[in-house]
DNA sequence: AATATATATCGTAATATTGCAATCAAATAA
DNA sequence: TTATTTGATTGCAATATTACGATATATATT
């Protein structure tokens, strides 16, 4: 098959899901880390700093725009990316929480 | 093509994407959610809660173990799965810093 | 030993992802 | 207007993922 039976799956588990895939590859990590260390966003020159044609970074922005992990505005010839704060902060929560709840638990296996 | 060229980025960028692309399936999710609710681990039954015939699960719990999410031990019969709180702790510190970073960066967009 | 139970592996079909050359679209600069 | 720049889109080849039936393996039970 190849196709997720998303159907089968709560709204947050699809949710949690398709932000964990969107970061799933190393250029979109490597972009988000980008992000960060420059001041707030980039215009432009992302292109630059990754090992990848300007066609495939384009394709992962797309990716981590539609996961609605960043977001971008155009600024005339340009356009501004930067890290949307509530998928990151779902995703903070999302961890957190199952870090605590593990300690709580305290698995012995 | 559809090979991710790893080769090109960080041990650390790899990781992290190792263990995102994990998560970024709802069964997988799925599956760590059942892990949190029961007490510590599974023995079993893993395969009568979620919607997938039991090759499949067989097949996403290798995926969440190879990627070091969860850890498995053979006891008799069945084998227990639990989660494994270092890989979490990883993903945790990823999302946590991140959080802060942006926070204090007061990027505007 | 024969049977049942739990899980892994194989094989394969359907679909998705990755990467890039070529090309297009829009804004800016000359 | 004619470049130039920036980024998106298209089209395609290579590879990966998802799902499952069939089958294998390994322990437990009878």
């Amino acid at each position: 098959m190849g196709a997720t039976k998303t159907e089968h799956f709560t709204d947050r588990q699809n949710h949690l899901a398709t932000l964990a895939k969107a970061l799933g590859h190393p250029a979109r990590i490597a972009i988000l880390d980008y992000l960060l260390q420059v001041e707030g966003c980039i215009c432009g020159d992302i292109v630059n700093e990754l090992p990848l044609a300007q066609p495939t970074i384009s394709q992962h922005l797309k990716e981590l725009k539609n996961a609605g992990l960043i977001k971008g505005n155009v600024t005339g010839n340009a356009i501004c990316y930067c890290i949307d704060e509530v998928a990151l902060g779902t995703l903070q929560a999302y961890f957190e929480n199952m870090v605590t709840n593990i300690a709580d638990k305290k698995a012995k296996c």
